[in-house]
DNA sequence: TATGAATGAGGTTTCATTCAT
DNA sequence: CATGAATGAAACCTCATTCAT
């Protein structure tokens, strides 16, 4: 968003509304949605309870900014790195290596965002809810064109494209867990070639 | 365990639990574990809240027995899903069936595992939490195991066969969640195939 | 009370009653009358909480019961040391020992005996309440009479005997409080002479 | 405590504060702290429950800031009698009249205070019973210091004076117990005189 | 009569939200 | 606008008492 052309007024609101924005995530990411109180994210960004509803409608609003704006950034990155340039395989890796950083440079907020955007009973409006899982829609429909022109390069077998992006995400996902119980095992890195070799040959003999 | 022999007000009473715990299971996963009030629980279960309070040391304590007994079941099902006899390929198979199976017949519930298990401020002792952590981890080292045989058949080639089962694992997953979102597209069992023939043969053209 | 002559049963009864009253001694004595559940007597008598209702009305019944059993026997014990025969003044260090002698022998007891008794919004109905006073009031009254024989004999100066009760049983209350502070300084006998000492020549010089 | 320089917010909440502490002293010794609710303390003192909990953290501890409060006002009164200048006998003479007049113009609330002190299973953390404790304890040395002067003026006999301070004590509270229990047959004040003269004087014929 | 499972009112405490200053 | 004191509904849990067996 453009802020320089704002007046000072405004600009100064922004600011301090993302302040009680990060604080929130602090919390709500150390304690989850239910145990923190609109009183402490107050406390923790330094501004009264008041001022807090004059930024959000409600806790569960500002949740759901929150929720949005983490998707949002999260996506815009996702999406760069599907749509850099180069071999599809190349793109594929660069995807799940980004995919690895978002997630360890985050995991708590991350844990939050699965825990909570899936949950049931949780306090996003169903607008907020379906926005992040087009959002998701939408990459794994870019990951799917790139799969699809891997196959028009050759390099990919035929097969439906969205399958394999579908698929591919799995494994991603499966192996972010994995690093979630243990990360002192291993860094996740260790694990993109792995993930790629078993996408791509799949398991059985040839 | 065997109810037979014991005395009648024990089995009642074991009865009475159970009708507790089903209470319980159908208000969390329509709700979520943090929208449930005891209250609504006990009058779901045509009990009183101290009746409850005697089978249950708290809300949270029910919660943890609920999950676990889930879990329990579900993972002795998916066992011997794995344990099957028969070619590995076609035990993999069966596998994957039966994640589905249990997986759509229970959407509810196994949203509600899925979300809180993995929650931050969960509400699950951590002795529960590692528990279902166990419970996981077993069946994938056996599904590893049978990859591990199908390797030792010339069925699959070679390769680390636990973090195939991971892949495997993820995969599952992926398909199941998409299915998830539109559960009304195509019967779940419509995608196991592809979910085997993606895992076996890979993206890359050969 | 004689129970030899009654049939079997009700001996039993009263035997059981008297347990029932013995676990319910050590429980608020020891956590305090409000602290203690019904249930939890119960279990410590080994008796179910029906049992327990088959023999005493409700909590605060028992409460007085209770109350009223050991005020009976603290109240015998000390009319007997003050009717002794001997001195005036010989019999009122026999009193002064005896109620050394039953307060540190059941101190838990008597601090129950004391907080709750005094309390507001005590449990106990007024008729108990009142046949405690009388109890004590009839002690104060007995050991009046003995300081009233003591003045006759010319051992007592002249002053109203009831007053000087009252403040023996002060004297007496106060040491004891003392040594309820830190009854690991020195025993409470030592005292004995010290309280005669000061209840008999006052502080003024002569 | 000086409230004078204090923000305007800040006085006003000290105020509040003061008039729950004051609706609650006026519930509990009229009913004793197990018997009244926080529920009725607020609406007593015309707040809601929320605003009773910002200004103490539990039930409990508003019930220890009353004691204190208390206690060190009735300690700050009786250590002002202690201290006055005069004859040793004529200070005592005081002190009895003041602590006859503290008590009897809150009845209530001393009774309140003796009851649920001294009570196992009081809700009183040990540091607010101990400080209550040391208060009295040194009330009681302030006293045995002014018996101690007496004796030095020879106006008192030879004798530990601690133990003097402690049966005066007792004397005191024995006659205001009488009291307690008939209030309207004499005023209290007609007994100082009494206690002062058995105090010194003592029981036994010269 | 004895049992102990069941009841449910009532207790303390939390916290999203409002609003006078 | 900002403040933060005040609100009060609703949560979890306890326990004296009842009553079917």
């Amino acid at each position: 968003m453009n802020t320089e052309k704002m007046p000072r007024r405004e600009r100064e609101r922004l600011r301090h509304r993302a302040l009680i924005l990060d604080a929130a995530i602090e919390l709500f990411s150390e304690k989850g949605y239910q145990n923190v109180s609109v009183q402490e994210i107050a406390r923790r960004a330094e501004f009264s309870v008041g001022a807090l509803y004059s930024f959000f409608e409600s806790k569960e609003r500002l949740y759901e900014s929150l929720v949005l704006s983490v998707a949002e950034e999260h996506h815009a990155r996702l999406l760069a790195a599907l749509r850099r340039e180069g071999e599809a395989s190349a793109v594929l890796r660069g995807y799940v290596a980004e995919r690895g950083r978002l997630f360890t440079d985050n995991i708590k907020l991350v844990r939050l965002y699965f825990s909570e955007t899936r949950a049931l009973g949780s306090p996003m409006q169903s607008a907020v809810c379906e926005k992040v899982h087009e959002l998701y829609h939408e990459l794994v429909l870019e990951a799917a064109s790139v799969i699809e022109r891997g196959v028009r390069e050759g390099a990919f077998r035929e097969g439906d494209p969205y399958h394999m992006a579908v698929a591919l995400e799995g494994i991603i996902n499966a192996f972010l867990f994995c690093w979630l119980q243990e990360p002192e095992r291993q860094p996740y890195e260790a694990n993109v070639p792995v993930i790629l070799d078993i996408f791509l040959r799949g398991a059985a003999a040839r």
